[in-house]
DNA sequence: TTTT
DNA sequence: TTTT
């Protein structure tokens, strides 16, 4: 049986994005993106709660974030979970979950606005 | 700046639940749900890979989970990502990412089914 | 500037799919899509709404519902929003709206169930 | 059987909402949402695609659109898809389909923006 | 016109 | 650990 996986954020970038080339010139980026909510408490006072996520993204859409997303920039993004798992020194397993972005779309982009270059 | 935090889901859940009841009533359920995809190497070979996600539901979702969902149920799954994290005994910092279930369809609910108690 | 364009149905069948096939052997494939919703009145009494979609697939996606769909199917469907226009004997003017599917999970396909011929 | 009925929408409005004030002081507010698609045709030629949406927003989300909606706003949009239908002077059935708005993120909502009045 |  |  076939079934989905797909999560759906809309946020800012915490930093600029990490980019980095592979064997074979495959680019991946990788950056956290926060998402906020506001929500009132009993007595009726708003508060702001943000939720960080781990984004990798592949190819085109490492080189879209490269060009064109910042600490900051405010992005929609759709795509799929992945955990995977890594042991430490100490021998204990260490889940990370990401979002492998499979649709990007830049929200506070201005046509023709200049950026600064990533730090290397 | 509020934004969106999404996660739909269609999978299996890989056991049956475990249901806590905390303090107030509260109930509070969790499983694992595997999402499954195929896809073709570049041989032509058909593969399935799949995607284990962490759910939890609270309250009345909680109880139907209880009621309604037992290992292998299929369901339809929206919630929202949220990441905690634990130090372990050696003092080393662990995230879980957890789905919130807010939304639970079951895909495969036989009317008037009758089902096997969950173990205590 | 792009944007997003996404349905999201699980529902049933209402009839047999019908299909053509367009000239290059290009297969289409349309149906009625029911999506239902139970809700309480006032007085607390469940009610069920029932919304009723135009769904229509292209090539591949519609050689599927030729081979696996029928009348009464339970289908998670994903596709866009498309609005058509065509106008009366009369003049008037009138509009289609269709969901042009993109991705389609069977839910209720037993497998190596026998499936009646569709009606020519 | 319970079913999804969800959109998703990301577009800018074409024109300023239409607001209505029915009995009982409940606010409805109507306007079109563009959302576009750049694809390119085989020749390599990039081509934007329009499709124009009828969008229904009541109470509060009403009250967010007269507020702070104008010709141009970009907004991400979750609802649900309806069909109604009236019959015209010579008798014929139309279709009209809309989304109900359930979830409404303003994009570009500069903080403290002064926005012109709606005209009457 | 579906389904529970 | 699920399912087809």
């Amino acid at each position: 049986m076939r079934g989905i996986n797909k999560v759906t954020l809309i946020g800012n970038l915490g930093k600029d994005p990490e980019i980095n080339i592979l064997d074979g010139n495959v680019a991946v980026a990788k950056f956290s993106l926060a998402t906020s909510e506001t929500y009132r408490d009993k007595a009726g006072q708003a508060h702001t709660s943000t939720d960080w996520h781990s984004v990798v993204l592949w190819r085109g859409l490492a080189e879209l974030a490269q060009a064109y997303l910042r600490k900051g920039s405010l992005v929609y993004l759709e795509g799929k979970l992945k955990t995977r798992h890594y042991d430490d020194a100490a021998g204990q397993r260490h889940y990370v979950t990401e979002i492998i972005g499979e649709q990007l779309l830049m929200l506070d982009k201005k046509p023709g606005e200049q950026l600064s270059p990533l730090a290397p």
